[in-house]
DNA sequence: CTGACTGCAAACCCTTTGCAGACCG
DNA sequence: CGGTCTGCAAAGGGTTTGCAGTCAG
């Protein structure tokens, strides 16, 4: 089990690289800060913050790019999806073994680790529903930030408040 | 804990009746029906399907009305939601202690029941991101159906299909 | 050089909202 | 009966697609 050390994205990096090369898909420019902006980042965001993120790098990138490349590293089993469904899916560059907890309150994302919980095990009554490809632990509470700031979230819905 | 036992869905519909009362909130044939269709289901369905589902018993009913019903039945915690997000969001009217099957092909998403994941622990250095109100397993993998089904999947991403 | 890739804009969902009539309590 | 709730239709927001110019290999 690694834990996100400071090269922990370059890995990726050069992973990307490799897969890419292998699929013989161009590495652009905007591939690349794509990738890189997802692999450093622990907050699984939506396609639309990272599009917000690479454009302060690079202002000509479009929206539409980042999604097609989204799905393309996903497609290359680079990155993997957070949520059942495909629309307002949140992107995951983090391959190793890792758990989330996610805040009720704003909807931010964040990965952890534990030894003791990737050992657990799924019962076998399992197989009645399909095969197992991977199981992790969700956590929902509430962020240290929306711990702070209590005000009454009676009535309307959580705005779509992105985990930054 | 309590498993799904055949009157499991007129239990919540008598908690329904009693909650909607005190919040005195009217319960109409719409909010009936779609309260119902819920909780007699295990499949987490999305509005749409809820929608559909209804539809046949009430042709009449709309589907902003299913949304609303929906999310006033969240509101009073009458319903729980699936997914980090609100758009694509998938509903759930089992409040009992329970976990997630979900098939990495088509969507389809299950409950299970287990006493021995019930009592997993968190990691205490989760209190660095926040407080926990609830923690669950979510397995991954090919339900029945897809095992048999097997067309490759490469390409396009799978096409929003519901579980059913 | 050449085909894959990008940016643009328009299309295509899914979801929410404003309003007049219907219905629960 | 009164106020809430519903259905309709239109608006709103996020995601995908077709096309012509551009760039990585």
């Amino acid at each position: 089990m690694r834990r996100s050390e400071p090269r922990g994205s370059e890995r990726r990096l050069q992973h990307l690289k490799v897969v890419a090369r292998e699929a013989g898909l161009k590495l652009t420019h905007q591939r690349l800060e794509i990738f890189r902006e997802l692999a450093a980042t622990e907050a699984h965001p939506d396609a639309e913050t990272i599009f917000r993120a690479v454009q302060q790098r690079m202002p000509t990138v479009s929206l539409d790019t980042v999604y097609r490349t989204l799905w393309m590293l996903h497609d290359l089993g680079l990155v993997t999806t957070l949520g059942p469904q495909r629309t307002g899916v949140r992107f995951d560059a983090n391959l190793d073994r890792h758990h989330h907890f996610s805040c009720v309150r704003c909807g931010l994302v964040r990965d952890f680790e534990s030894a003791e919980l990737d050992g657990l095990r799924v019962p076998d009554s399992i197989k009645r529903l399909g095969s197992v490809v991977e199981a992790h632990v969700e956590v929902r509470g509430l962020c240290t930030t929306c711990q702070r700031g209590q005000e009454t979230s009676k009535g309307k819905h959580p705005p779509g408040t992105r985990g930054g």
